[in-house]
Formats: C-alpha cells, sequence, structure tokens
DNA sequence: GTGGTCTAGACCACC
DNA sequence: GTGGTCTAGACCACG
C-alpha cells in the first residue's frame, strides 16, 4: 500500500489519500477483505495528524469501499467485479463530465479533446 | 455577457465567473479591446459582493486575458489568432493533464476514457 | 431553531444533531434556502467543540440536507415537497427495517407492535 | 442454538450475541435450566475471541436470563411465562419508545408508521 | 465575518 | 492492541 501526499497540490490531504486508496480498491491492487493499516501507523509513517487519516478512512468507508470492525481494524469491503467496475465508471465519469463543461464553453472539438488526451495519456 | 453562478458546485464564485469569462475571450465571443461592465454593475446583477468580483478580474489581468485603464474600465487583450488558441489548449490541457493522472489511476484505458468522452459530449 | 443535547443517551453528539436538524428539514420546520447560524454560534451556545458541530453539519450536507457556500453559510437544500417526502420515509423506514429484525426475533406478532405502537404514540 | 455474526452492521458483536441469544431465551426456544455451551467452544465456532463470548454471557447474567455455577457452566433462568412475556414485552418496549421519538419529530402519522411496519413484516 | 483544514492530546468502547 | 469521539487552538480561503 503506497501512498503520496503533495502539500502543494491545493487539494486537502485527506482528500488525496481517499484518491489513491480508493484507486487501488477500484483496480484491485487490494482484494476483498484486506485489513488497512492502523491509522495511527499511517499517520506516522506520512507525518501527519491521526485525524486526518481517520477523515480519509470514513469517506471510504462512506463510499462503501471499507467497513470497519471497532477494535480489529478496517476491511475492503467485498464487491462483485462488476459492481467494481461500476464505482470506477461512475467515479470517473462524474469527474470527466464535470470537466467537459469547460472544455466545451472553450470551444475546443471534440476531435481537439481527444487529439490531446492521446498526446497526455502515453506520458 | 452571461454569467451563471451556482451555489451549490462548491467552486468558489469567483473562480465560475473567471472560468466563464476567459471562455467567452478565449473562443471569440468577447473580441479585442471590448470593454467590461464595472465590477459595481456585475455585482449588482449577480447580486455578490464587488470584491468577489474584483477578484475574479483580477484573475483575469493576472492570465493576461484583460488589461485595466484606470478611470476608464476593462478590456479584453488583444491577440493573435493563434496566441488565442494557444491559450486555450494550454488553460484546457492543464486541467486534463492534472485529471488524466487520476483516470490512470483508476485503471481506465485510452478506448474506455473516449468512449465516455464521446457520450458526455452529445450531451 | 432548537437543539437538546443529552449526555446519557449514549448516542454521540454530533449525531443528535444531526437527527434533529435533519428531522426539522424534513417536516418544513425549517424551510428551503433558510440560513443555519453560524457554527461558532452554536458551539457557544450548546457548550460544545466547534469540531463536534461541524461534524454534523457535515452529515447533513453529506446526506443532501444542505449546501455551504464558502465564506457565506450554510443554507437548506431547496427541495421538491415528495423529494421531502421521499426522504423522510426513506429515513424511518432504514431504521423501522432494522428493529423490525429484532421485534420478529423475540416473537411479536404484528397485532402485540402495533398495539404497544399505539399506546407509546399517544404520549 | 444458532447464532449469526455480521461484520458490517456496526453493532457491536457482544451485542449481536446478546440481542440473538435474549430473543431466543424469550420466546421459548431455549427452555429453563437449558446448558449453555462453553465460551471457548462458541468462541471458536464464530471464530471470535472468548472475550467477546464472555461479555455477551454476562450482559445475559445481567439481564437476569442465565445464571452461571462455577466449574458446571451457565443455565437458562426459570422464568414463568407471564415472566418471560414481561420481559419480552419490556425489551422490544424500550427499543421502539427511543424510535418513536424520531419518527414523531419527523413529522410521521401514527398510519403512516403502521402502513410502513405492515410492509416490512411480511418479509 | 464565514467555513475548511490540520494539529496534538485526551478519554472511551471493543476485542 | 484497535477505532470512535471530543476538545482547544491554529492557519488559510472566501466574501
Amino acid at each position: 500500500m503506497e501512498i503520496v501526499i503533495s502539500n502543494t497540490s491545493g487539494d486537502p490531504i485527506y482528500q488525496q489519500i481517499f484518491e489513491q486508496i480508493s484507486a487501488q480498491i477500484l483496480n484491485g491492487v487490494l482484494p476483498s477483505d484486506t485489513c488497512l493499516p492502523p491509522i495511527r501507523t499511517v499517520a506516522k509513517e506520512l507525518r501527519i495528524s491521526v485525524i486526518t487519516v481517520k477523515r480519509a478512512w470514513e469517506e471510504l468507508e462512506h463510499a462503501g469501499l471499507i467497513y470497519t470492525m471497532a477494535g480489529k481494524g478496517c476491511f475492503v469491503t467485498p464487491l462483485q467485479p462488476n459492481a467494481l467496475d461500476e464505482k470506477r465508471t461512475q467515479l470517473a465519469g462524474e469527474k470527466l463530465a464535470k470537466d467537459m463543461e469547460y472544455y466545451k464553453t472553450l470551444g475546443l472539438s471534440l476531435d481537439e479533446i481527444i487529439a490531446m488526451l492521446k498526446k497526455d495519456y502515453e506520458k
């Protein structure tokens, strides 16, 4: 399990953690019922507050990606492969739909967008 | 000149204004040397604070899209068509590059992204 | 707007606040776009931490019952009457379904439950 | 004697056990002086800690539903049928009274509650 | 002035 | 040992 925090990105730390963990769950790196490391351990390793990690864990639980057993730890929710796929495209879809509006008001054509996309994807 | 503000989007108001005006400049709706309306007028019409409009204008000036003549008003910066295009793709490109990272960590393939893109674009 | 906190109930404070405010929104006591009092004010009045109030507000926002405008305050989300009704019965329904299981394992008949219900309702 | 544990319900394990055993005692499935299995056996079968089972047994004893004979085991307390009934309605009544408050603050009418109740009961 | 985030440190319940 | 809750106090962004 790997987490990288950027202090310059502007996004809140708990959200960066959420995005990275959720991605790892959704693309199968963290399989069902995997036990996440204790929040205090993560906090120490990342040199951030326990509260901040907990906040990220809460968002994950709220999104239905992990479940908590008091006194034991937090675990990856068992999800059917198609449920995983659904969540994955849903998460990406929301972001993409929001950005599309902006691209369109900028007057970019669909082809222009796709061209830029391909260029970026290879990096 | 049209601006629509959403209270529920979560984005700060000044940024919503910036995005909409900049888009109108970059896609040619607002041609070179067009005089923008006084910030007090805009503030009244949108029922928001003058400070907020000022902040948006500042961002526009900082981006080199408008220039201010003290006592006279704010005007659209004259730009060569290719300069316009460059800024346009630059702005879109920054956003797109940032989002791409997320799509990739989610494990989406290029084809999947393009498919979703096409679907959204038609709406 | 009235909030009563019980330290003996065992339920966390933020949840008590959430339940009371959500109830007031759902039964129409707090109409659309009502501005909630600042979290610091509520915290002072209830003699609890700002964080605890904020936590309750977050849950309300997550439930789609209020929306936040940074720098201005928090407001009741405008909802169609039927949407209100739907949320209301949904919230109650979840709790009720959970309890029903227990009543059934206790071997209570439907009539027994209804009888107790009527007796309690009048209090 | 059957016990089912849910890791996702959020309720503590010892409480889940308590609710299920107490229900079985109160509705007569476990008659007077029945000997409960040793806590170590239960712990093994459910793959949980002995401490957790012990905790549930303690709650049962505290509720007057079982009694312990050191070195011999735990047994169901002999209760008159009407005493059983009393405890049963008392347990259910406490829960129901608590929930009623919430339903009422949500503005649900008695008829609405009963309607939902009937619908749920059949499931 | 408002809310948004992060911190450090404490106490409790559960296992 | 684990997570759950609450506290007080700080800094920043928005309006």
